[in-house]
DNA sequence: GCCAACGTTGGC
DNA sequence: GCCAACGTTGGC
């Protein structure tokens, strides 16, 4: 299968950027919303994924690779929920923000736009492209 | 099985 | 701090 794009989100408060970074790799789980366990379920190692902060800063900061797929979230005792481990990949050069990404055409259809509250959401890989030369064109 | 009430998330 | 969107729960 080819490789698929994914946007992830967290409150820096909670697990930002620099502490994936400092962690070298991190575990995704205590995802609880039906949606984005699927798309959990979808990710395959190798993929790629924004990082995205929520509510302090509100911008893709930086790009991880899944690292482990299909594991089952260590923090949910009844073992019924998805997880992933991702690493980081590289900071973005300029962050791209909710207000750029909410003012652009070419972005409006985005599910970080659409379904606000998902924590895991989708990326085409036209939007990936598009967002990657938003950052470092 | 429907729907109102409530809780949570996240943008503003 | 408020509110909109969405999911879940519980009464019927």
């Amino acid at each position: 299968m080819s490789k698929r794009y994914w946007l992830m989100k967290s409150e820096p408060d909670a697990y930002s950027w620099d502490d994936l970074v400092e962690e070298g790799e991190g575990t995704w789980d205590g995802v609880r919303n039906h949606r984005a366990a699927n798309n959990l379920r979808a990710m395959q190692v190798g993929d790629e994924a924004f990082f995205y902060h929520s509510n302090i800063g509100k911008e893709i900061v930086g790009i991880a690779t899944i690292s482990e797929a299909g594991l089952t979230d260590p923090s949910d005792p009844e073992g019924k929920w998805a997880a992933v481990k991702v690493k980081p990949v590289r900071k973005l050069a300029n962050p791209v923000t909710l207000k750029q990404i909410k003012a652009d055409p070419k972005l409006a259809d985005i599910e970080l736009v659409k379904l606000s509250r998902l924590s895991v959401a989708v990326i085409t890989p036209e939007e990936w492209k598009y967002i990657i030369s938003m950052a470092e064109g």
